[in-house]
DNA sequence: TCTGGGGTCCTAGGACCC
DNA sequence: TCTGGGGTCCTAGGACCC
């Protein structure tokens, strides 16, 4: 018997976001990234996009596409209250989620749909609640495995409800263009449509023949993909807490610079924030790393990795700036960064039992969840609703 | 006026240990 | 003299995703 998945995508979130506060915005061409010269668009509304924008786009190419589009800064705390919300709002219809960015989710809804006689409208039952209680608009794929529900939430949009069943595989997924694969992006693509792959159902097929060719340039992934396009992939939802592995903060500088002063400073306030970010996590680490983007857009990083974990700002600051001083002295640059690696929970009992319970969703008093600071964390909540859908399965 | 910032995962070589 | 085989950790680099 085959589960079934779904896929929720919330459509343009950060743009939709800033609608939500300032309902002036709906309707006109609006990007959130920064505005700065170096800028680029995180999020465009729609009606941005009808003038050619889109995320990654250079914020100025965005002005220039349409010169009135009005920017709006990233405010990732507002983000992530909002986000806290929507997936209580998805918990209400099944507690087994894995959250997988800030604006998407799988779901295991087999048990919620047991008894439900008219899937469909079930859906945009869902799909309609969210946008009325909290405000946001979704497209939702609904599929026997997590990357069928993923192809399929990426084909409507907005608001876009679609099923993908394994018969459907030949129509609907094979003719998709290689990039569109979840894995594959502008480094291996060329590489697949130089072998004359163009499209999944060409990937397939050559994977029908077993082509060694992709056997060694896909490696560990190959089976994956195989699994992927036989439409027998993993149809496991972890609900597995949110888990840092690392905690890093980088910053492009306006120009690209060698002063010693200047990038001595920024080391300074970034590892200041990576110190705090650790510390709101209950997290210490084993590992600087000290990460730099020269002016031709490659990246050097470099480590140290010691006995005694920490978390303080002078001490990822002495290391990261050892790791400078060392390495990068004199090279012209354009970004750097610090990061936190190697993480342990000093003492892993302490954390996040407080504010957060979502067991009545209905009960939760929206207002008081936007203004109480609640924002503080994504992280947090997903620890309890991980802890409790563990303790549901049991 | 070229190209942000937060991450995850994989590979591959060398050190080191048994 | 012409050289094992595992396993794990560290480090650098790169692809990819949202």
């Amino acid at each position: 018997m085959s589960k079934i998945i779904m896929h929720i995508d919330l459509n343009a979130f950060f743009a939709t976001a800033e609608e939500l506060r300032d309902p002036s915005l709906v309707g006109k061409p609006l990007i959130v990234g920064q505005s700065g010269r170096r800028g680029v668009v995180s999020t465009a509304s729609y009606a941005a996009r009808k003038y050619g924008i889109h995320s990654a786009m250079p914020t100025y190419q965005a002005v220039q596409l349409c010169p009135n589009v009005i920017i709006k800064p990233v405010d990732f705390d507002y983000y992530e209250m909002l986000s806290v919300s929507f997936f209580a709002y998805i918990r209400t219809f099944s507690r087994i989620i894995e959250v997988a960015s800030i604006d998407e989710c799988f779901v295991d809804m087999s048990e919620a749909l047991k008894d439900v006689q008219d899937p469909r409208q079930y859906f945009l039952d869902l799909q309609n609640g969210l946008l009325k209680q909290i405000g946001l608009k979704c497209s939702i794929g609904v599929a026997p495995t997590k990357f069928l529900a993923k192809m399929a939430s990426d084909m409507k949009k907005p608001m876009g409800l679609t099923f993908v069943h394994k018969r459907d595989i030949p129509s609907l997924i094979y003719p998709l263009p290689i990039e569109s694969f979840y894995g594959i992006g502008k480094r291996t693509s060329p590489a697949l449509k130089e072998m004359g792959i163009n499209t999944i159902g060409d990937l397939a097929l050559r994977i029908k023949k077993s082509d060694p060719a992709l056997v060694s340039m896909f490696g560990k992934f190959y089976n994956e993909v195989k699994l992927c396009v036989e439409g027998q992939s993993s149809d496991f939802v972890d609900p597995t807490p949110f888990d840092p592995k690392s905690i890093g903060h980088s910053e492009t500088f306006i120009n690209d610079t060698n002063d010693f002063e200047e990038i001595r400073s920024r080391i300074e306030e970034l590892s200041s924030e990576v110190a705090s970010g650790a510390k709101r996590d209950g997290k210490m680490g084993k590992t600087v790393q000290l990460v730099v983007k020269d002016t031709s857009f490659h990246t050097h990083d470099k480590s140290v990795s010691f006995r005694d974990p920490i978390n303080e700002k002078g001490d990822i600051y002495t290391k990261a700036l050892a790791l400078y001083e060392a390495n990068f002295m004199g090279m012209m640059i354009r970004l750097v960064g610090v990061t936190l690696q190697n993480l342990i929970d000093p003492n892993n009992s302490d954390i996040q039992m407080s504010l957060w319970n979502y067991e009545n969703y209905e009960e939760m008093d929206k207002t008081k969840l936007l203004v109480n600071n609640l924002n503080r964390k994504l992280k947090k909540p997903m620890l309890i609703l991980g802890s409790e859908v563990k303790k549901k399965q049991k």
